[in-house]
DNA sequence: TTCCAGGGATATA
DNA sequence: TATATCCATGGA
C-alpha cells in the first residue's frame, strides 16, 4: 500500500487491507455516513473528511491530512497483522471476511462518551443519540458538527441528556463529564492498556466492556479485547461462560493483536449469513 | 407481545 | 468474589 499526502488530503493505492465500508461499519465509530454516490463523510472530534473509492485508488479529502493519516493508521502494516492472525486456524475465516478492517485511532474523550452511550444499546440508536448530542452543543463545521468538548458538555443537565434519547444512561453521562477532566485524560494516555482499563472503571457508566473499547479505539492500545453480546455468542462455551472468562482467555491468546482479532471476530459474527464479505 | 441491542449499577449472599 | 435484577428506548 502506498500513500501520498498533499495539502488537501491523502491518496492511497494498493489498499488491499483498507476497505472503507468494513472499517467504518464494524462498530468502532458512530460518526460517519454513506452518501448516495457511494462516498463517505467521516467525523472525528472536530475534524471531518470525505472519502471515495475510484478504481484502484482511495482518496481522502480533508483540510487536515496529518490527522486522518494517523486516524486510519496509514503507517501500520495491516498486511503483516493479517498474516499473523490468519495463520491461526480458528481465525482464518473471520480474517478473510474482514480483510479490509483497520483499527482507527480516535479521540479519547469522544470514545468515553460514545461508548457509555453504547451500553445495552444498538448501533442505529447509538448513532442517533450521538448525532443529536453533536447538533445540540458541538461546534458547527462546514459539514455537520464537531463532537462536543468537555466544557460544552458541562453545560448539559441530566434531563438534557434524557431529552437527547440517552435513556437511563443520562445520569452516567452527566457524572462522566465531571469525572473525566483534562488531567484525568492526560494521565490516562500515559498508562498501559491494563492500567488505563482500571482507571476507566472508576468512571460511572464504564464497565469492563466499555473500558476495553475506550482503550482499544481511543487510546490506541491494541492489547485489549472487548466482549459484548455478539462476542459471547461467537466465543461462549461450557468453560468460557462469562464475559470475564472470555476476555481473559482471548486477551492472553492473541496478546498484542487481541484488539484486531476481536474486530475480525465481531465483524464475522455480525455479518455472517448476510453476504457482506469482500 | 416479547426479544434484543458493542452492559453497568446496585443489592445480596 | 459471584450471581440476580433493574434499567430507557426503538426496531424486529
Amino acid at each position: 500500500m502506498t500513500t501520498k499526502k498533499d495539502e488537501n488530503g491523502i491518496t492511497i493505492t494498493g489498499g488491499e487491507y483498507f476497505d472503507i465500508g468494513q472499517t467504518l461499519d464494524c462498530g468502532q465509530t458512530f460518526r460517519f455516513r454513506r452518501e448516495e454516490d457511494g462516498s463517505y463523510v467521516v467525523h472525528s472530534a472536530d475534524k471531518v473528511c470525505r472519502m471515495r473509492e475510484s478504481g484502484d485508488a482511495l482518496r481522502i479529502d480533508t483540510s487536515d491530512p496529518d490527522y486522518f493519516y494517523r486516524y486510519f493508521a496509514l503507517d501500520e502494516d495491516y498486511g503483516g497483522y493479517f498474516a499473523r492472525l490468519s495463520a491461526m486456524s480458528e481465525l482464518k475465516d473471520a480474517c478473510e471476511a474482514g480483510r479490509g478492517i483497520r483499527l482507527l485511532r480516535q479521540d479519547a474523550f469522544e470514545m468515553i462518551i460514545s461508548f457509555i452511550i453504547s451500553a445495552n444499546n444498538n448501533i442505529p440508536r447509538i448513532k442517533g443519540i450521538i448525532e443529536r448530542l453533536c447538533a445540540r452543543c458541538g461546534a458547527p463545521l462546514d459539514d455537520g458538527y464537531a463532537f462536543p468538548t468537555r466544557s460544552e458538555l458541562l453545560g448539559l443537565t441530566v434531563s438534557d441528556f434524557t431529552a437527547l434519547g440517552a435513556g437511563y444512561r443520562d445520569s452516567y453521562l452527566y457524572s462522566a463529564v465531571r469525572t473525566v477532566t483534562d488531567e484525568f485524560l492526560e494521565e490516562l494516555k500515559t498508562l498501559s492498556a491494563q492500567s488505563a482499563r482500571k482507571m476507566l472503571l472508576t468512571v460511572k457508566g464504564v464497565g469492563p466492556k466499555v473500558a476495553d473499547c475506550i482503550v482499544l479505539f481511543g487510546l490506541g492500545k491494541r492489547d485489549s479485547f472487548p466482549v459484548d453480546t455478539w462476542m459471547k455468542k461467537a466465543l461462549g462455551s461450557e468453560e468460557l461462560n462469562t464475559a470475564g472468562k472470555i476476555h481473559d482467555f482471548y486477551l492472553r491468546r492473541y496478546g498484542s493483536l487481541a484488539g484486531l482479532a476481536q474486530q475480525y471476530i465481531y465483524n464475522y459474527a455480525r455479518t455472517r449469513g448476510q453476504g457482506s464479505g469482500s
